[in-house]
DNA sequence: TTTAGCACTCTCGTTATTAGAGTGCTAACT
DNA sequence: AGTTAGCACTCTAATAACGAGAGTGCTAAA
């Protein structure tokens, strides 16, 4: 729907006004603030009007008016002229992210924690996943004479450890072994093919070895399925807390913690190439119906591969949260594939 | 000071009533409640003279009693008798942390969590500090032609990883190199050994590769710092906000999620053995003095080596927390001495 | 030393009342 | 036809008044 010129000034200044003061907008106030050359009266006909379509809420007959979702909606898709980031503020970001350690998880963190702090909401993040990946580098540290630390990095340099407990004594023999058998059957293979079914077909062939090395085949399996799941990084929760109009802050925070729905979430909307806002009863999750999401993926490589996203109530400053989450997310995306490929 | 039994009684029935309800006990409640062989009138004089010696606090004239600081602290010190765990419990959380992963971080994340679980508090845990640490390996895995990461182990079982950037290609020689002086200078070193003063003369040393190599050894004592610096992990924040009476839970979540005060404290109480209660006002910091903190050091290999901690409201169950806590920081030391030596 | 009885205190929920903000409508105006 | 001043009307939020109820401390008797 198309609203005239004058509709949407107002509209426009009704969702700025309340997402800075939090309070009702009257036609009075918005006389003062829109500059617009009319009186009090006919911005209330106005209004009255865009409340007829669905525009703007009413808390109460004698209150002024708030945006409604719809109203948010058309703010976000057409009228909202989005504020850039300073320079000098994104070379700031850059150096913050350059120096956070350069795997896929730091960088995220990093991102993450900035983000928080330049938006004031909670932050969350996916690891990068990448059907392509493959084992790169399985090592061996032997911590004592019958535990060892298995490390294992990703050619999307994801890199999992786990400690692993061999039922006879690792001597020399065993991890030379060990070590053939995964520069021969995984080194190179994607962590999916890695399957249980391989595992066991390879500890049979081995004969005598076979009940040796097995505690290190399994783990080996365990880190290779780390290493494909994604996970969810989550940042500034604390945040949500500041917002004092904000229902139940806990259910929230726990839906965050879970993880897996914004994973999924995320995922699914992987196709649509730009920032995805998603406000109030738009999101699917009736933990996120009272909150507006909007996220955005970073591609590594020229491939989306993971997001990041915000969190916040539904009253959120779109027109300044939006460049920075798109700038964040594409800093991001330079940094990993900066590491990746030179 | 020590009580008459019959106050005692009183004292703990008191403590016990208002933590398990929350609202102040009254003379009458009490009576019901205690099953103690006298009348209210009599309750009410002991409680009159509890007040007087400062063990309860009355929000208002007519309202009943709840426990100050000090009822706490003797109803802790000297009147709960503490739960044990039901075995079967112990033997659940056990397997949970088994198959944590067995690097620190992943342990205490797992002992975090059940413990947050358990307890509805927030948990906080830092990572195990051994001034006797060394570093044990250090991987270098090339990534692109200018890029690779370095991973390294210390004999605590922490590991850490840094991306490292190179200004000259990183070829084979350049590996070699690097792995000589590693194993020749840095193996076997502690983390604090590896000064900025160390690496300049290093490199200083080494004539035309000095260059190149420079930036892989600052990575090195990037990364040596990291293995030595103590990390807090927090776990079960949003428990924090299931108690309504609370008064800001912001402000208590930013001052967990800064971290240092509190790796300071524990750091602080290393000689204490047992497991610590500060309550309320007892607490140095500011933002602690609503709540009360439980913490107790777990020990690795004989050694104390870093602390689990527990942050709730002054009104915690605290005859049912502390046992918890301890089970879980013994449990946790004994996974990791096991697994560092067999 | 304990206890019954009672006057007293204070909170909390309810109700009544009022000031103020904002609306929608009508009628006049351009 | 669109705009505006004016005004009656509505609803909230703040304040006060008030009574019920819970709990106390004290007194006097057991």
């Amino acid at each position: 729907m198309q609203l005239s010129e004058r509709k949407e000034k107002i509209l426009a200044a009704i969702v700025e006004r309340y997402i800075a003061t939090g309070e009702p907008v009257g036609s009075k106030t918005l006389l003062e603030f829109s500059s617009l050359p009319v009186s009090s009266a006919t911005i209330r006909n106005e209004m009255a009007e865009l409340s007829r379509l669905g525009f703007l809420d009413q808390p109460h007959t004698s209150a002024g008016r708030i945006p409604s979702q719809l109203g948010y909606r058309y703010y976000v898709d057409r009228l909202m002229n989005r504020y850039e980031l300073p320079l000098q503020e994104k070379r700031l970001i850059e150096a913050r992210l350059s120096d956070a350690g350069g795997e896929p998880q730091q960088i995220l963190e990093q991102a993450g924690q900035v983000l928080a702090e330049l938006t004031n909401c909670a932050v969350v993040s996916t690891t990068p996943s990448d059907d392509n990946a493959v084992i790169r580098r399985v090592e061996l540290v032997p911590l004592g004479t019958h535990t060892a630390m298995m490390v294992m990095l990703s050619s999307s340099g994801i890199l999992k450890s786990r400690v692993c407990r061999t039922d006879s004594e690792l001597n020399l023999e065993l991890i030379e072994t060990f070590y053939n058998i995964v520069s021969k059957h995984f080194i190179g293979k994607s962590a999916s093919e890695v399957s249980i079914a391989l595992i066991q077909t390879l500890a049979l062939s081995l004969g005598s070895k076979s009940l040796a090395i097995s505690p290190l085949l399994v783990t080996l399996s365990d880190l290779a399925q780390l290493t494909e799941q994604t996970q969810l990084l989550l940042e500034g929760q604390s945040n949500l807390l500041n917002y004092t109009d904000y229902p139940n802050a806990y259910e929230l925070m726990e839906f965050l913690r879970r993880g897996e729905p914004l994973t999924n979430l995320f995922s699914g909307h992987k196709t649509e190439n730009d920032t995805n806002v998603l406000i109030g009863k738009e999101n699917f999750y009736r933990e996120l119906q009272d909150s507006s999401l909007i996220f955005s993926h970073y591609s590594v490589g020229g491939k989306d591969s993971g997001a990041l996203g915000l969190i916040g109530p539904t009253r959120i400053d779109y027109a300044r949260l939006i460049p920075s989450l798109k700038y964040l997310t594409e800093i991001v995306g330079s940094i990993m594939s900066d590491t990746l490929e030179d």
